[in-house]
DNA sequence: TCTAACATTTGACAATAGTCAAGGCAAGTT
DNA sequence: AACTTGCCTTGACTATTGTCAAATGTTAGA
């Protein structure tokens, strides 16, 4: 397979870019270029003037804030297929969040010029993105009601159940995408407590924790233990940015 | 004034508004209606089928989600001129959210067909929304981040900044747009919380309190101590849907 | 004016989460 | 095998927030 090949692989994976015309994906795979970064790279921070959209190929982003002293606010991690960046069209033309490679992988990285017009001159692309940036609001003002209404354990159970095949009846086995550490701050927790909460949704579920696998008979305990403390009944149709892109 | 004209000053207080056509704006307000509502009268709740979108003409909408026993998470809380419901063109023609009034007001009604067809037929429109979206989306990142980050007394605070007119040097005197059990949800606090947490805010920066009315010699001290734990810099343009629009 | 209905504050206490320090564990390196 | 490094867990303690109950203010009506 080429490389303008993979990269209209990697394009295709992205929600947005799904109904895109051949003309469009062509030339954004002419123009991106797939880098790699190491674990702990900064692909960009904050207020970066916003050169390129970014499209995970492999691996996971940790998109976040930063205080003066420190003190960090992850917004998001992103697996592969996911884009970021592109809202900074809006934003004028800067990045409002850092990115950081939590492992060795790779990107793909796209001129924003190239969506900006696409927007601009396709109104069809324009409404593709507001759906998208609805869907993304709708994923954020969960995250809002899971942080008022759930505590540390339920959050756990709740990020478990979107990872989990739902679809499918009985026994259940998890592995958990990222270390555990990142996980606690995805879920706005620190990692002690993280690794205790999720001792207590072990007491609580009776799931079997063992490292990053977790595995269960049904996930009816979880369901109960996690779901009455959210205003949305299992199974909730979130679009799963905590799972991987088949 | 016209009823017709009243509603259409109403329609360019929304920001969304505010370039659009005459004939476009002329159609909504043909269309829409002006409807009263008593203090906590419910105007939708969550998955209602959403046939309008609302913008306040006066007083205070809050937004929230409900689980099954009865916790709320509010969404948000908005002042005059703001609109609410027109998301629901992404969601499956379902309101997102559940609506109520907290005082006796006044509210603009409009079919969403009105809307829908804009945005599909005019490409200036879909930019428009795009643009609304994306400065809810920050709206919302931000309020994600000073849940992480910043305590119950900072959260106060940053609201106090946010409400005060921060172009202007010296004293401040702010009053609290509701009431401070309204205050705490928008919060996501208790009222008890808010209370002591007011408290000491005031034992740490020196702000005078007085009911709703809030003094101060100089932001200064304020924007110290809240402004410490958020990522971004004072004055945060935010654009402040905590104060009414003049 | 009086009062009922709320809003707000306060106290006492419980639950939850954060902080700091110390170990344990596992994977990879020397 | 011994060592290093980073991740994870645990203990002890603190800080923050929530809960419940009671007292105090406030306000709009009757």
């Amino acid at each position: 397979m080429s490389s303008t090949d993979q990269i209209i692989t990697v394009l295709k994976l992205e929600y947005l870019f799904k109904g895109c015309s051949d003309d469009f994906i062509g030339q954004m795979a002419a123009q991106g270029r797939i880098i790699s970064a190491n674990k702990g790279q900064v692909l960009f921070v904050s207020h970066d003037e916003a050169a390129y959209f970014y499209i995970v190929v492999s691996g996971w982003v940790k998109l976040f804030r930063e205080t003066l002293d420190g003190a960090q606010a992850v917004v998001d991690i992103l697996p592969t297929g996911h884009m970021f960046g592109e809202t900074s069209l809006f934003e004028n033309g800067e990045y409002p969040f850092s990115a950081e490679a939590t492992e060795s992988m790779k990107l793909l990285a796209v001129p924003m010029g190239l969506l900006q017009q696409e927007i601009e001159n396709n109104p069809k692309m324009a409404l593709a993105m507001l759906s998208a940036m609805a869907r993304y609001r709708k994923h954020q003002d969960r995250e809002i009601e899971h942080r008022t209404l759930q505590n540390a354990p339920q959050r756990i159970g709740c990020f478990l159940l979107r990872l989990a095949d739902q679809s499918h009846e009985g026994a259940v086995k998890i592995h958990l995408p990222y270390d555990k550490t990142l996980l606690a701050s995805r879920l706005g927790m620190q990692p002690e407590t993280f690794s205790r909460a999720l001792a207590k949704l072990k007491e609580k579920t009776g799931i079997k924790v063992n490292g990053a696998t977790i595995e269960m008979d049904s996930l009816d305990q979880l369901v109960k233990y996690s779901c009455a403390a959210c205003s949305s009944e299992f199974p909730c149709n979130d679009l799963p940015a905590c799972r991987k892109v088949e």
